[in-house]
DNA sequence: GTATAGTTGATTGCATACAATTTAGCCACC
DNA sequence: GGTGGCTAAATTGTATGCAATCAACTATAC
């Protein structure tokens, strides 16, 4: 049967779940990511969590350092800047790309989204963050290009993690509002201002992160991971 | 010291090679790629090769299927679009970085690589496709943003591979005097002008590619390969 | 003659063992 | 007191072995 290819191996949960808990902040930049603690934790050997961390340097959430080990990647503020103005770029075309494959159906399904995140709004934050980078990918999803897809994720999660070194708390809020009139503009079939309120949410997602940087020590705190990982023993997704 | 970490791993060679036969066309889609053969032709175990495989599969170069190994991808012609509509998007960033970062040696850096270019027109094809592929990364690596090269490689990449799938043979060559006017335009810092040579340039080439599919059979050559793996084993890069 | 089941061979999935390298602690020496 | 190397512990790099899975083939029944 076919569909026995996508049953995921257990390094696709492994990485799914290191790449939450970066998403999420329990892993925080520049913490180091020994193979040893990490197979004990997910109850697996280093080969699958060696593979995992590869998985996720090529994504750019973690550095791999040679004999040296891993640690949760903590980009550069230029950097940071080249990820948001590569994703801006990149979801110009998402948009476009939406509004070309326009159908009722899509609409309900953004506002469907739409309706979690105002319900998540004063929720914690990790979930309303994650939901916020969700409204993107949903998007890129919506636009119909597996390829395009893969780069809004990889780009968005990326952009995540350096808002998690750079922004301030409590600085996602604001965004529902943008992700509304985007809705509203994409609805109305107007890509000109559908384009142009997602280069200026992004702007001001990039711009009200991008001050202090904590410098935190690179620690090994592997404890907060311990839900993660029971997941991926108990073989959910 | 710090230039250690740049010490290549055997790993990274091995990608490379597999990357640059494949590119090269001597490695061709629907090729099978058997972790055991690779390992002995590279002189390395299987766990070397599962790695590079791994890397190569991130970038879409090569499919890896659920206990059934790895072949070389054969993107479908949506995907091709996909691709090269995606790389545009993105090689329009390219321009106008370029642009801002203008000095004469950028200029003097592009023509000789149109020089080396011209003196390969000629020359074998393998040759004359990879230094049409490599002008756009010298564009990228210009651009100063090691994050835009990271995706312009892997994206030129990708469209590399669906070239050898699509376009029929010596489809390559008209690229050198489209290369030359975007020169031009950057030159006179027309960025308005360079973006739209460079949108037609990459609409052009894949315009002359997605004709017909050769449909060639999945059988395992790999004698070809015996170049690529010798720099390995003598280890060179 | 076709179809289904069983069996064998090849190939991948994962864990473990060992080698190579780095890091940290310690003592000698300046 | 601080600096330089030396040894030991920890950590990564690589090879190998065994289990699991898949593909091809044969044999047997109908």
């Amino acid at each position: 049967m076919k569909a026995s290819d996508k049953v995921k191996h257990r390094t696709d949960m492994i990485s799914s779940a290191l790449r939450s808990a970066i998403l999420e902040r329990v892993l925080m930049p520049g913490m180091k990511l020994p193979e040893d603690s990490l197979g004990e934790r997910f109850g697996v050997s280093r080969t699958l969590i060696r593979q995992s961390l590869e998985r996720l340097a090529a994504e750019g959430l973690i550095e791999l350092r040679r004999n040296k080990g891993a640690m949760v990647a903590k980009p550069s503020l230029e950097e940071a800047r080249d990820l948001f103005e590569l994703r801006t770029q990149i979801e110009d075309l998402v948009i476009s790309r939406v509004i070309k494959n326009m159908t009722p159906d899509i609409i309900a399904e953004l506002e469907g989204h739409l309706a979690k995140e105002v319900e998540a709004e004063h929720a914690a934050e990790p979930k309303s963050i994650r939901l916020a980078t969700e409204f993107h990918i949903l998007l890129a999803k919506l636009a119909g290009s597996p390829v395009l897809l893969r780069y809004v994720e990889e780009i968005g999660y990326r952009c995540g993690l350096t808002l998690s070194l750079y922004a301030r708390p409590h600085s996602t809020d604001c965004g529902i509002a943008e992700h509304r009139q985007i809705i509203e503009a994409l609805a109305t079939g107007d890509e000109d201002t559908a384009r142009k309120l997602m280069r200026h949410h992004l702007n001001a997602v990039a711009d009200r992160a991008l001050f202090t940087t904590d410098e935190g020590g690179p620690l090994v705190y592997l404890d907060a991971l311990e839900p993660y990982a029971k997941k991926v023993r108990d073989g959910g997704a």
